[in-house]
DNA sequence: GCACAGCGATACCGCACGGGTATCAGCCGT
DNA sequence: ACGGCTGATACCCGTGCGGTATCGCTGTGC
């Protein structure tokens, strides 16, 4: 360290400061979650915003704001820090002799799909095991890119394929599940808008990324399973993809919704992948 | 910092100090490199392997060679550290009032697509400034990467977009460029094995992305201005896409290569991009 | 209206860690 | 066998990071 010149460059652990931060909007609770006290946290945030050259929290008396440039950095230091968390996993892994595939794929869905990608690659000359992770809804893309996971099944349009390379495997339009026995149950098809319309049926709310829930008429819900028994109780209806018709019992009915978007299974990989080995499984699902 | 355990996470600059030795393969150099004393270096790095629980680096008395573990690391390193950077930029320039955007594209390359896209976004409502970089082989991916372009031109296959969301542009064949008078210009079409086995006319060797030369047994080129003064002299040729003809004066013949790979343009952004001006340009460039 | 609670910022201190110099230890080539 | 390389080790020093105590501010409740 020659001088006190501020030609240091952004160290992860400031990036992590910062983050808790700007995800607690308070100096306090960040502290506390990072196992440590306030004021070097405060000092360390200043010491940010100094080196960027950036205001990053505006300090109101009661609580903390981010601002524009704030807001930029929260997106991109969360993807700078998988980034970096990525590098330590994937570097892990290459030291181990057992290589092995991490899927991550969706609870309960693509059911069919999954066993036979599984089946055909076991199959394949030079397999590897493969550990399947089921996750949440949104989970997969996170651990795509922190290197937990090295290969995903994502569904557009409900996850993000942004900065992953990928391949289209399965594309399926969407229907309505209803309690049996409900009056519209033997329709056809229905629309978008009456679906959006039946008051004594309403959409449920899924939990966000951050785990809050939005606001609205609906149940929350956190899975499938607790999805179909609110169905089969006669309090939501929901729309999903046809294949989830198989894991369907007699309580519930389906009708198709053409107007719905449809349904693109897509099995994604982080891009500069140099693992054969992701590559095979690519080319099996692909053939499937 | 309760006690010494090695809960750490890694830090940019122990993942600089490390790509530094990777890439020089000499603790000295990289040191001197980093602008640093050899000692401190060689124990960051011994830090860091314990860290990760990993052999990074094999140490023979003669210098040093890459472990697979440590090749992955090199990899996944470049990548979260131009992340961090990116990071850093992006914020910086997301606090600057006078948003603008930068295009990087290769120098001499889609001359009149990027005048056209330039053109139509100029007249856009709502459109920035564009400043445009021109820069070497393989360099836009870079700078996209690291937050210093918002969007890029790139070429299949030339470039990877991998990692980047795209939009593909135009598709055009190549042609072989040849010195004016050669008995093989006025040709109709040529293979891509006639034109390797031209003996006295040897493909150029282009510098790889560390800046060393393949073997071979054509001349070394840096930029287009160099490769056409040498077909000029009858010294080299070349396959370049065939909108290059537009730049080439009456020294050049050109034959079509029917059976080199299409060059796909594309227009590539980093994912998550929120920005409404690269959605704008987006939008305006696959409208030409 | 004033005291208090809650927030982030500041002051000050101690130590651990990052970096420097000097030196050691293996391995090659001559 | 011995210099000349390499990277590793020993030891020291300065500072930068984290800790505790406290301040300054502001909105709030009685």
């Amino acid at each position: 360290m020659v001088n006190a010149r501020y030609d240091h460059a952004v160290e992860t652990r400031e990036l992590r400061y910062f983050v808790a931060v700007a995800e607690e909007l308070h100096f306090g609770r960040a502290a506390q979650r990072l196992t440590m006290a306030q004021p070097p946290l405060s000092r360390a945030i200043q010491r940010l915003e100094r080196r960027l050259g950036v205001v990053l929290l505006h300090r109101n008396a009661r609580g903390v704001a981010l601002t524009e440039a704030g807001s930029v950095l929260l997106r991109e230091a969360r993807t700078a820090l998988d980034a970096v968390e990525a590098a330590e996993r994937r570097t892990r892994r290459a030291a181990t002799e057992t290589p092995g595939l991490v899927l991550a794929t969706k609870a309960g869905a693509s059911r069919e799909l999954l066993s036979k990608l599984l089946d055909g690659y076991a199959a394949e000359p030079g397999a590897v095991a493969v550990e399947v992770v089921l996750c949440g809804p949104g989970e997969q893309e996170r651990l795509l890119r922190d290197g937990r996971a090295d290969v995903a099944l994502l569904q557009r349009p409900f996850d993000t394929t942004a900065g992953f390379d990928t391949e289209d495997l399965h594309t399926e339009q969407q229907v309505v599940v209803l309690p049996a026995g409900h009056p519209l149950a033997d329709r056809t098809h229905m629309s978008m808008a009456e679906v959006t319309t039946l008051t004594d049926l309403p959409l449920p709310r899924w939990p966000r990324r951050d785990g809050s829930h939005p606001g609205g008429p609906g149940p929350q819900v956190r899975d499938h399973t607790q999805l179909f028994q609110l169905i089969a109780l006669g309090r939501a209806c929901a729309i999903v993809p046809e294949s989830l018709r198989a894991t369907l019992r007699d309580e519930h009915a389906t009708v198709p919704v053409p107007d719905a978007p449809a349904v693109t299974t897509v099995i994604a990989w982080p891009p500069h992948s140099r693992s054969t080995a992701v590559a095979d499984l690519v080319r099996t699902a692909t053939r499937l």
